[in-house]
DNA sequence: AAGTATGCATC
DNA sequence: GTCGGAC
DNA sequence: GTCCGACGATGCATACTT
């Protein structure tokens, strides 16, 4: 196929707000592939290429298209996908001294030989922004679509098996049975199940009557997979991260079971033992350089919340109390997840002031019927979690992009300090559309300075930000950040010199990070 | 040798 | 990671 | 209920610059 013939069903698809027209749309494009076509169509029209990604980003492909802004545009293109796919692989390829310009002149090579239309694809693609209004949940409709298969069989076949391209192949190419015979695997992993948000603890019990409350770990999601002594760990998004936890490979190696697929949060613990900070558990989870210095400063603990495999049985579908029941079973109490299973509302609120007294991020409750819905944000699996609300002061406001696109979005957050203030962080969450257009109006009244990007504004409004914690930073003066920073709404019953100081912020941040 | 820019991963 | 909009 | 796209914070690795 012509990559053109792709790039007509990518704007198509983006051209309709309509659901069933995109599904249609892109089931008609993966009908007219190759079968060594299907999985980079499939991975292209759901954002992602087949080989991760290759180390070109934003600035990379800017600096390649302002030097060619003068251009004229090809007359036509002959770019096929195995053309585009090659280039990708070549650059994936390069490393070492050079590699920046070599990787350049690979880019600009293939923007030479494309399209406009055809550019602005690729471009997306690389930086893993397609933005056509569908990716991976609606290429899995369309893939059923496709094949002639139901949507529900596709997406046990994705469950099952985190990689779209393999399932779009054996869709489309061996139909039912092949669909059918995906299997949970070792060494294979699955979409983790994700958690819809609870306000209270009194919401989510209610929601779920009787619950399994879970402390929620303020961790690294991790799913280790085990048979015999080969030990293998994988993160949310499904890459493999064994090599930077050896700690993690060794607990798991020593349960006293043949195979497992464990479901659980790795802590970093600092040389007293506690739980240290997420900033530091990240710090030692991206090291891959002297793991081994790491190690002796800060080490890795998984504490484990499912079992979804478990000597050569699948797990999935049994329900929640008996995989928590069989995880009782097969790992230590000391890397098992502190819960209990109640309906009492008292109970739950009692367990869950006794975890955020430890210090820890919050609860999970979950359905005990629900069977592993992976990849899935059901409402089976509910978190709940403190939220904390300074009032800040707007200091300036960025222009949206997309569907943003001529409104002031993103919000600098600034609290007092002395006579001025210091920037604590931004936010873009929480604003409806009717907010947009209000604040873009109200701030450009009191701009004091206004750049390609960004408008300064004269310190007046004051807004309730909600967040999850206050992290330390190297970036912003006041050595402080906003970590999950929302708008909850704009202040216009208060004046700036009502505003939350820095002194506060970091009397917020030793309440919750006690010794640090 | 030390600092900066970029990309990519986690939350 | 959170949130609002859209189907 | 589900999916998508607005973009936030951090830290590490790598290549490049000073």
């Amino acid at each position: 196929m012509q990559l053109r013939e792709l790039v007509d069903a990518s704007v198509a698809t983006g051209a309709t707000r309509s659901r069933k027209k995109k599904i249609s749309t892109l089931a008609a494009v993966l009908a007219a592939l190759t079968p060594e076509e299907v999985p980079l169509g499939v991975a292209w029209l759901s954002g992602k290429m087949v080989q991760g990604r290759i180390g070109v980003g934003y600035a990379q492909i800017k600096e390649q298209l302002d030097a060619r802004i003068d251009a004229p545009e090809i007359a036509t293109s002959t770019l096929s996908l195995a053309d585009v796919n090659a280039c990708f692989d070549e650059i994936a390829a390069v490393a070492g001294r050079g590699s920046k310009a070599r990787r350049g002149a690979l880019l600009g090579d293939l923007l030479d030989r494309s399209t406009r239309a055809e550019q602005a694809f690729v471009v997306r693609v690389l930086i893993g922004e397609v933005r056509q209004g569908a990716l991976e949940g609606v290429m899995l409709d369309a893939v059923a679509q496709a094949a002639g298969l139901p949507a529900a069989d596709v997406r046990r076949a994705h469950m099952l098996c985190g990689d779209l391209g393999r399932v779009a192949t054996a869709g489309l190419l061996g139909g039912a049975a092949a669909i059918a015979g995906f299997r949970i695997e070792v060494f294979v992993p699955l979409q983790p199940m994700l958690a819809q948000t609870a306000q209270t603890v009194a919401e989510a019990s209610e929601r779920l009557g009787e619950a399994v409350f879970e402390t929620k770990l303020d961790g690294v999601r991790v799913q280790a997979h085990k048979r015999g002594d080969e030990v293998r760990v994988y993160t949310r998004k499904l890459h493999d991260a064994t090599a930077g936890v050896p700690e993690i490979v060794e607990a798991v190696r020593a349960l006293p079971v043949e195979s497992a697929i464990l479901d659980g949060e790795v802590l970093g613990l600092g040389p007293d033992g506690k739980p240290v900070p997420f900033q530091e558990t990240m710090s030692r989870f991206a090291t891959r350089r002297n793991v081994r210095a790491a190690r002796a400063t800060l080490t890795l603990r998984p504490v484990w919340f499912d079992v979804l495999y478990l000597n050569g049985e699948e797990l999935i579908d049994t329900p929640q109390r008996d995989r928590s029941a069989a995880l009782l079973a097969a790992v230590p109490e000391a890397q098992q997840v502190p819960q209990t299973t109640t309906r009492s509302v008292e109970e739950a609120e009692a367990f869950y002031d006794a975890v955020l007294e430890e210090g820890q991020e919050g609860v999970m409750a979950k359905d005990p019927a629900a069977p592993y819905a992976a990849g899935k944000r059901g409402a089976a699996w509910l978190k709940v979690k403190p939220v904390h609300t300074l009032d800040l002061v707007v200091l300036a406001a960025e222009w949206g992009h997309g569907r943003r696109k001529g409104w002031l979005s993103n919000l600098h957050l600034g609290a007092r300090d002395g006579d001025g203030f210091v920037m604590l962080g931004k936010t873009f969450k929480g604003m409806t559309d009717a907010t947009l257009a209000w604040q873009t109006e109200a701030l450009q009244a009191i701009a004091t300075d206004a750049g390609e990007w960004t408008v300064q504004v004269r310190p007046h409004w004051v807004v309730e930000i909600a967040i999850g914690d206050v992290q330390r930073s190297t970036q912003y003066p006041g050595g402080l950040a906003l970590r999950f920073a929302r708008l909850r709404g704009y202040r216009h019953d208060r004046d700036v010199s009502s505003s939350a100081t820095l002194e506060e912020v970091r009397a917020l941040y030793d309440a919750l990070h006690p010794g640090a």
